[in-house]
DNA sequence: GCCATCAAAAAGTCAGACTTATATGTCACA
DNA sequence: TGTGACATATAAGTCTGACTTTTTGATGGC
């Protein structure tokens, strides 16, 4: 199927080369808050640390104080920054806190931005889609009703991506489908990290189908206020799970 | 004035030591698209061209590896990648793409992304925002409607970011919160780089004070519906001055 | 108590040698 | 002529050690 063909999976970038299993090793650390804010770290120590040379620890502390994790000034050391300085939209910033304790709070705050974005990308979509975008769409949501009855929780779930991915980019707007990779780590983390023995809510099923058609019909405040509902519907069932106001 | 030693002036970060320097001379070449997605460069003919080490050289090109700008592999070289790898929520690629030569479209991607978020985030405001906060909002919408006439760009510029920024932090989500940056980019920029004789419409200012109010009051739908407006005039503004759907 | 000066500490920089992966070309064989 | 194994060259990756620079904090004189 060549429709899906655009979806490779390279999603997640594992550590190449010895700084990037470093890194791959330290972010979670600094994410997880293993190193309050105000901590100092020196080079040096960190690279008989993780046993490789000082290059390679500058380079990797260079990444970490790209994103703002850290600060390096002479003669102090590589402090670590409050979680405010944090390029928290940065894709690896957000897989490592999502593999974090906070996962939770993580997930909501995600989920409160996917409401925000997600309705005006779709308004944007049903204007400006393609036919082939269109078909695309539709296609995604007939996959998610095969899949959403029997546990097929894989199938459903890669289909659900897929259509979100397509809402994405089909708005035309460059941010808002730079945000495919972020509703596509909290999609899965919903799935593969929570209690999820039930099939999909099939309210959820027939939106997206609904969605697809309003696209295709070029209805933008339908679209808009469709997809409205599927987000304030996942919000809500994130608040049931872990209550927090 | 107290309230506003919230807000350092920490917003751009100048290249500091040799690498940083570097960054802030190549990575605007590249988001100029100086070099084409697919161009291959070599390490050590950058460091020559830039006369630093190739240590130092090694850490930029990690750095622009971490905003996805480029891609590094053995035996090929550093290899420049298409626009949609990039990381372009990071302030530093915003920055450098808007101080080149699409800044209009990157100035509307970003508005679109405005219109968005900060209404929702204007209505989380309403229910969160703590009296601290909304004393401050009040006297930056104050600040506004003091400086709205006779010219006073700089002034009513000072106060309308930090307008933005307070709704943004107010509506107690990180991810909206971290959006205070991009506005702040995105209104300097209006207001130095295009044609701004005149001074702010009237209508805007009082909008602003409006959503002061009814965060106080914590009417949050009120909230909502009059920060779209704000948002949607600044889009329409932003297409009246280049048009394009 | 205050300011200038100095020394130590840690990051920053550089140069050179070496290792490793890999794209590509070569050649034998089918 | 096409195909597979093999060799080679290339550019990134890594390590090491020496040196420089900035900045903190301590020392000491006023």
């Amino acid at each position: 199927m060549a429709l899906f063909s655009s979806y490779p999976e390279r999603m997640s970038t594992p550590g190449r080369g010895l700084h990037g299993h470093v890194l791959e090793s330290l972010g979670p650390s600094i994410t997880a808050g293993e190193y309050p804010p105000g901590s100092v770290l020196r080079t040096d120590e960190l690279a008989q640390r993780f046993e490789v040379s000082r290059s390679v620890m500058r380079e990797a502390v260079r990444v970490l104080e790209s994103m703002h994790l850290v600060e390096s000034r002479r003669r102090v050391g590589v402090t670590v920054l409050p979680t405010d300085r944090w390029n928290v939209y940065d894709p690896q910033v957000i897989r490592w806190r999502l593999a974090g304790a906070d996962r939770p709070r993580q997930l909501r705050s995600l989920t409160v931005l996917r409401c925000a974005v997600e309705p005006v990308a779709a308004g944007l979509a049903a204007k400006y889609a393609t036919a082939e975008q269109c078909a695309e769409l539709t296609e995604c949501a007939l996959g998610m009703v095969a899949n959403s009855r029997g546990h097929r929780l894989e199938g459903y779930l890669f289909h659900d991506v897929a259509f979100h991915r397509i809402i994405l980019n089909a708005s035309g707007n460059e941010m808002f489908a730079r945000l495919g990779d972020v509703v596509a780590e909290v999609l899965t983390g919903r799935t593969h990290h929570q209690v999820m023995f039930e099939d999909p809510a099939p309210e959820a099923v027939t939106l997206h189908v609904q969605v697809a058609e309003a696209v295709r019909a070029g209805d933008t405040v339908r679209a808009e206020s469709l997809t409205r509902e599927i987000v304030l519907g996942a919000l809500e069932e994130l608040d049931v799970l872990s209550p927090e106001p």
